[in-house]
DNA sequence: CGCCAGGCCTTAC
DNA sequence: GTAAGGCATGGC
């Protein structure tokens, strides 16, 4: 495998992989120790199979260390937004001392940008289940369904192609765990894969507009959609609407309770930030459900 | 035992 | 357009 290293000086505001990770965005890295979500410190290697190479990396100091089946900067820069502008970012961003606090807790975290398909599903089987839980139905959906790689003496596993969730039975996905979102995550692949609709193309629409189109796949809703514009389609405004917001907004936030989604929405995002709104959800999430 | 988890679907109004 | 009820599963 080649190899390389991504210094600091490349990472405006610097890294903080593990937060990146493990903090629910992304589903799609995996710990060769295997203890995500653990709290445990992780000093060792993450690994995805993205388009169909091998990436590891882990963090050194305050930049990143690689070993992939190709070139991995290009592919890492583009997953994990290494040229946003943490500090520019965050300066646009308003002084709420909740927020400040959440960003000095978590400093280095960046938002990533999955692949639309993964993301779609891994957030479809997000409705009423926990992050780890969420993680360990994407790494059973991997291992069965997925192409085995093979790199450095080990075995990857790529995450299963539209085609392949599609051929799979309701039956089949409720015996890996994911409960009554089997039927929606087949059918979902079933449309991806007859070529009606591909997730990727609500990057092309305005951010509100995009939210909407995604809700035409079965099993997603205004939240999940919005966690797929956040999280791979690069609208960084978008603020998802979960159980953990909600309750900041009660807290916090009174005010901005709307009643509908999309009024609320429109007035969270505004009291966050606006243009980066959804980089002050991610991290305003990390930190109230890590705290304590 | 009950409650909750990065909600969505169907049905009724 | 909004409101209620059902839905799988595992951890606490």
């Amino acid at each position: 495998m080649e190899r390389g290293t991504i210094p600091a000086g490349d990472l405006p505001g610097g890294i903080d992989l593990q937060a990146t990770v493990e903090s629910g965005q992304s589903y799609c890295w995996f710990r060769d120790d295997g203890r995500m979500y653990e709290g445990a410190p992780a000093d060792g290697w993450y690994w995805t199979v993205a388009d169909g190479e091998v990436l590891r990396v882990r963090q050194v100091d305050d930049g990143l260390a690689w070993e992939s089946t190709t070139d991995a900067v290009p592919l890492l820069t583009r997953l994990h937004r290494l040229d946003d502008d943490l500090p520019a970012i965050r300066t646009a961003t308003p002084a709420d001392p909740h927020l400040q606090s959440a960003y000095d807790a978590y400093w280095g975290m960046r938002l990533v940008a999955d692949p639309p398909f993964r993301s779609l599903i891994s957030f479809i089987c997000s409705a009423q289940m926990r992050v780890e839980r969420i993680h360990a139905m994407q790494v059973a959906l991997a291992e069965a369904y997925g192409e085995p790689i093979q790199a450095g003496g080990e075995t990857y596993h790529a995450f299963p192609t539209p085609d392949r969730l599609a051929a799979a039975t309701e039956a089949e996905l409720r015996d890996l765990g994911l409960g009554y979102r089997a039927p929606y995550v087949v059918e979902t692949a079933r449309m991806v894969a007859d070529g009606e609709a591909d997730p990727a193309e609500a990057a092309e629409l305005p951010y509100e507009e995009a939210r909407e189109w995604l809700t035409r796949f079965v099993g997603v809703g205004q939240k999940v959609a919005d966690c797929v514009c956040l999280f791979s389609l690069g609208f960084l405004q978008a603020v998802p609407l979960d159980t953990w917001i909600r309750t900041a907004i009660a807290e916090y936030y009174p005010d901005c309770d709307r009643g509908s989604y999309a009024e609320t929405s429109r007035a969270i995002r505004e009291r966050l930030g606006g243009e980066y709104a959804g980089y002050a959800q991610t991290y305003l999430f990390h930190y109230l459900r890590t705290r304590e």
